[in-house]
DNA sequence: CATCTATTTGGCTATTTGGCAAAATAGAAG
DNA sequence: CTTCTATTTTGCCAAATAGCCAAATAGATG
C-alpha cells in the first residue's frame, strides 16, 4: 500500500474503530440531541461510570466529542455530527452469518 | 439500554467495526471502482494472501461485499457503496490524541 | 483419475479491547 | 484546608483480533 494512501486510511479506522460499540453509538445519537454530562449518560447506558468514562476517551481521542466544563459537571457534546448520517444506509444491509 | 435499541446498535455496531481497519477501507474503497479479484487486492495491500482472505471473510460477514465466481476467480464487490460516503466527514475532524 | 491455480481454513503468537472495582483527581463549597 | 461530588485513571482478567505459515479445499484442465 502506498505510503500517503495507508496513511489516509489509518486515521479513517482510527475513527470508524471508535465509533465501532454498541454503546459509543448510542452515545453518539444521544449527544446529537444535546450535549449530556457523564451521569446522565451512564443512566442512559446502564454500565459502570469508569466503563463509560473509557468509551467517552476513546471518542474523544477519536475527535468525535469534546468536553465543557460547568460546575461539577462535564457535558460532552458531538464534534461533527455528519458521522452518523451513514447509519441509516447500514440499516439497509443484509448480514451474511451474524 | 433498552433491548430493541440495543439490538440495532449491535447490529450497526458490526458493520461499522467490519470496516474498522485500514486494509479494509482500502479494498471497499478499491471495490467502489470496480469488481476484483483476491489476487489482485493482494497485490494492491501487500499483505499475505490468506490475510486478504480472512478480511475479505469480515467484510463477507457484514454484508459488505458479496463474491462472484469466474473460472478459478472469485470476483469481489461491493453491496452497498452507500458506506464509504462519510469518508468525506471523518477527513475533517481534528484528532485528539492520535 | 492427477494436477494445477485461486482461495480459504487452521494453528500459533502477540497485541488490543471491554468491563468492573478501587484508587486518584479536579473543581466547588463549607 | 477539608469535604463533597463528578469524573478519570489504574489494575486486573477474559475475550477478540491481526498477521504469518502450512495445510486444506474448490473448480478447471489434462
Amino acid at each position: 500500500m502506498k505510503q500517503d494512501l495507508k496513511k489516509k486510511y489509518v486515521r479513517q479506522a482510527a475513527v470508524i474503530k471508535a465509533m465501532a460499540h454498541p454503546t459509543r453509538l448510542l452515545i453518539l445519537n444521544s449527544l446529537k440531541k444535546k450535549e449530556t454530562c457523564v451521569c446522565e449518560l451512564r443512566d442512559l447506558v446502564g454500565d459502570d461510570i469508569s466503563t463509560v468514562s473509557k468509551h467517552l476517551l476513546v471518542l474523544k481521542n477519536a475527535g468525535l466529542v469534546a468536553a465543557r466544563r460547568e460546575g461539577n459537571w462535564l457535558h460532552y457534546r458531538l464534534t461533527c455530527p455528519c458521522v452518523l448520517e451513514f447509519a441509516e444506509c447500514i440499516a439497509t444491509l443484509e448480514p451474511q452469518n451474524v
